[in-house]
DNA sequence: TAGAAGCGGAGGCATGTCCTCCGTTTGCGT
DNA sequence: ACGCAAACGGAGGACATGCCTCCGCTTCTA
């Protein structure tokens, strides 16, 4: 019924051995666990420590940490994006603006790789690049939106957006360990500059071009030491 | 006249050759300029490469980096304190407050290495904890100012400095290499939801407590790894 | 001008990370 | 039940990096 197992194509993904999957998981969540506490230098020996596997099993099944990183946090951004469009169908604009600003902080204060990847230029490319493309488009919908409803200042900009998500979720990463949850007091203070109203100190500085977010977050830092 | 040199205290600070001075102040502004620029975690044959002398030289002068950083930190934090006692004698109570925020903020902003230091456990010691410590008094003295005469919202507390020091500094250290000067919009934002006003969103949390604060601040983070 | 003070930087030691290799174990089809 | 391919584990080799010493040479200074 089925081609004996050796004419299969090689690139064609066969099922893994039921063991090896249910390795495969416990690498990817030993991993997911370890970059968010510690970031991206976790080395994969300490993955398969704490994963309780061997070191060659997480080689064999991830050439390399950057093919481990890229699995999680693509899944990682695609959650983002979801979040995102479900934060648009939100019929109050300001309620919506708030939800998609509380999450995505809540995700970079809880998740130190995930800090680093949005950072590093060296996951920049690839689809990650693509994916995080997505959300742009998501973020000027939110952002036009509130500001078209007179809730949001109007010298805000979307490229507020992700330096905010940094800003704040800073704060979560370095008092994690007192108190995880301190970030949402900055948050609300950030949160009651943003209304608009009379008296507003006018913004010293102009936003970020896309261009130059681009620069900050990948492509054209300087080259190391 | 004077005593022959032989016969001299070995713990008595004679004077250095003329040379040597020159390269020790050579030694310390390249290391200033290095560890601004990358972190803490340059390494003495780096500064040694950039100040133009041989590696022997930086260490006959300072036995381990932790001697240059602390040589280095203590002359910044009397310097910071300085500009607090400053804006302490300044007459309007929220000019005072605001001088001092957009003060610490920027040299963090510009100085990854002061940032190291300052959530560092590793330097949280020795007198660098005290110099730190002259800091607490002037920020309680400038907040409760601001808040008494009705120029600050009550529910900000002088724990509050310090993490949005770090907060918008952070956005001042990641834009560093496209435009330098936004975390002052950041900043604006910010002391725009400080302001008293009717309508302000309560504090989701409270304040951190100075334990916590210190608990954060250096003693008492995670042993590593 | 002599001798003390200082200099430079090659290179040894220690640490840490990456990854391979191979003897052993485990699941699975027959 | 059996046998083989798949998967496993983890010791350890190759390599990189950082810290620091040591000693022959240079530069100050009295």
């Amino acid at each position: 019924m089925e081609p004996p197992v050796a004419s299969r194509t090689p690139g064609e993904d066969r099922p893994l051995r039921k063991d090896a999957e249910r390795n495969r998981r416990r690498i990817l969540a030993a991993a997911r666990e370890l970059f968010a506490a510690h970031g991206l230098d976790v080395t994969l020996d300490d993955v398969a420590r704490h994963a309780g596997v061997g070191v060659g099993t997480v080689y064999r099944r991830f050439p390399g940490k950057e093919d481990l990183v890229e699995a999680l946090f693509a899944e990682e951004i695609d959650l983002l994006v979801a979040r995102a469009e479900q934060a648009l169908e939100e019929a109050d604009p300001w309620r919506s603006f708030v939800d998609f600003l509380v999450d995505g902080t809540e995700h970079m204060a809880c998740d130190q790789g995930l800090r680093e990847v949005m950072l590093s230029d060296a996951y920049a490319h690839d689809r990650l690049g693509r994916i995080r493309d997505r959300l742009v488009p998501l973020t000027e919908a939110i952002v036009h939106r509130a500001q078209e409803a007179g809730v949001l200042r109007a010298d805000f900009s979307p490229t507020d957006i992700p330096l905010l998500h940094g800003m704040i979720g800073s704060v979560g990463l370095l008092a994690q360990s007192a108190r995880p949850e301190v970030w949402r007091r900055y948050l609300t203070l950030v949160l009651d500059g943003l209304r608009p109203r009379p008296g507003l100190t006018p913004l010293p500085e102009p936003a970020l071009t896309f261009a130059e977010l681009e620069q900050i977050t990948g492509i054209g830092g300087e080259p190391p030491r």
